[in-house]
DNA sequence: CACATTTACGTGGCTGGCAACATAAATCGG
DNA sequence: CCGATTTATGTTGCCAGCCACGTAAATGTG
């Protein structure tokens, strides 16, 4: 009785949303970051290093789940920028180990400031449920498209 | 008793849940765009022609809200890609109407397969009551944030 | 009518991001 | 021990996207 396309009837409302979400939000956040000195994507690497200081960039790249040059480049250009460097691992000469410079050590409190100013701003018009039940319903889509074809 | 940091002390999922989100059911689209010979986001211009055909740019970039210089840009590939055309207005000479080819009208029912094909990917977890929900909700925090600085 | 302002676009520069290709090192197999 | 494979990273090329700057045309103002 439910057709195939029956959610889909509904013209895409949901990604629509999703979309439209994701560019005021993406917005709101570059903005903020501008005035940090950082650019969009970067504030990610440097909190997997206040996490946990020295991975290499493999593992960084397992945590934010960026394609490999996207953070070779971003890696390079923060360490022109001095947040951090980067030095061949010992045991594994292919592999680099990304260490938080005093001055990306210094990026800490001002990026989780942002971080919670922009949790601020997405959530003051919504109650603890609601935020629980969104946050919940987003992660059960991300995994339904991430699992597709994986199962049915 | 409810601080203003009541929420942020989450340590920012809701905003995480946005990012992860996004990036999964962009790269998603991407994927089903390449088979089409798009890329992200020209399916959103594209689609607003599908609405109401030969608009200004001002016209696209208020309703996709991207940079005029984005758009511009985007609609050159476009044009060279043989998806629209551009003619000057004749009554106001700085703007530029935008037509679709026939190759451009022809996009439009693979594109609105690819949207139905996202929208069930994205559903096929979620009954109703979630996906109107969480729809809501995206809106809500959606104008939060854009409002932000407009009133308390 | 002259001048300032606003509007509609274009361009250059920079970053994020992915795909594709290349390379060096570690590991696996016989 | 040697060749094949896998892993970690770099590099190039292309497009999305924003900002800053510039230009032409329409509009507003005295």
């Amino acid at each position: 009785m439910t057709t195939p396309q029956r959610h889909a009837a509904r013209a895409g409302q949901l990604s629509f949303a999703v979309f439209a979400l994701a560019r005021v939000h993406r917005a709101a956040a570059a903005a903020m970051l501008r005035a940090l000195g950082l650019h969009p994507g970067q504030e990610l690497l440097l909190m997997q290093l206040f996490e946990r200081d020295g991975q290499t960039q493999s593992e960084l790249l397992d945590s934010v789940g960026l394609d490999h040059s996207t953070v070779s480049k971003s890696l390079r250009r923060m360490q022109e920028a001095g947040l951090v460097t980067r030095r061949p691992n010992e045991d594994d000469r292919r592999a680099l180990n990304v260490w938080l410079t005093d001055r990306g050590q210094a990026m800490r409190e001002p990026i989780e400031a942002m971080w919670a100013t922009l949790e601020e701003m997405s959530t003051r018009h919504l109650d603890e449920v609601a935020i629980r039940s969104f946050i919940a319903t987003a992660r059960t889509i991300e995994h339904s498209i991430t699992d597709n074809g994986k199962d049915g």
